[in-house]
DNA sequence: ACCCAGCAGGACATAGCAGC
DNA sequence: GCTGCTATGTCCTGCTGGGT
């Protein structure tokens, strides 16, 4: 049986929910929000309507629990229903719209999970990682649609082949080829912005040369 | 040490589309 | 209608890590 970092194994919170147990589905819903969240915003590109897809899944989900008869998958069985609501209302958009550009507050958590969005000490770093996250949250952005829920699903999500090739209705050896190419396209897209940056690295005025001319000018007085 | 499942990545096939 | 290009899907092979 499944126990996930939470705690509760899925099969009991499964059976709490059958019961009506209001606990249960909350912790249900703070375990799986950021996943859910991931996936419907790769797929929609915008996060009120991602928020509002993942809300609409939890509904249709929590009306639905008997079809769901394994509670070690309830993880995936959610994550499916809410590519499922994501994909319905992007089908209903007629998949042409414009979007915002980039990124605001990121969800609650991602920090912990890339350690170098957390090495930073200096106002100089802090810019500097904000960006380099800035650049690679629009580089994903700008993946073709298949790509970019994919992308999210395996390599953010840590989602298996068959979990993510069962949430979009696409073949596994799909996935895979859609995994690699998105990849491909982002080294690609993060090279191109490296060529621009790499002039600038190790820059050296402010807080560094200051110490380096009063150490030297001290020095010079001794 | 061996076996096996899962995965990455390359090669090839196919579909869709624009330009002529 | 033909051709060439691009995007996408499928198949295959080799690698890796976990289990026995």
């Amino acid at each position: 049986m499944r126990i996930a970092a939470g705690g509760e194994a899925e099969a009991d919170l499964l059976d709490a929910m059958k019961r009506g147990d209001g606990r249960a589905f909350e912790t249900v819903m703070r375990r799986h929000n950021r996943r859910l969240f991931r996936i419907a915003r790769s797929i929609l590109k915008d996060e009120g309507e991602a928020e509002e897809a993942v809300q609409d899944a939890y509904l249709r989900a929590f009306t639905h629990l008997d079809q769901c008869a394994d509670g070690d998958r309830l993880g995936g069985w959610l994550a499916r229903i809410a590519a499922n609501e994501a994909l319905m209302r992007l089908r209903k958009r007629g998949r042409v719209r414009l979007f915002a550009d980039g990124l605001e507050a990121e969800e609650e958590g991602a920090a912990a999970v890339v350690p170098l969005w957390t090495a930073a000490s200096t106002p100089e770093e802090l810019f500097a990682v904000a960006e380099l996250r800035r650049l690679v949250e629009q580089a994903i952005d700008d993946l073709p649609d298949g790509f970019r829920a994919v992308f999210v699903m395996r390599a953010v999500e840590q989602m298996s082949v068959q979990e993510t090739a069962a949430c979009l209705g696409i073949p596994p050896e799909t996935v895979k080829t859609r995994l690699h190419r998105a990849r491909a396209l982002l080294q690609k897209a993060l090279s191109d912005h490296l060529d621009r940056l790499v002039p600038t690295a190790f820059g050296f005025a402010g807080e560094r040369c200051d110490r380096i001319v009063a150490g030297v000018l001290a020095r010079l007085r001794d």
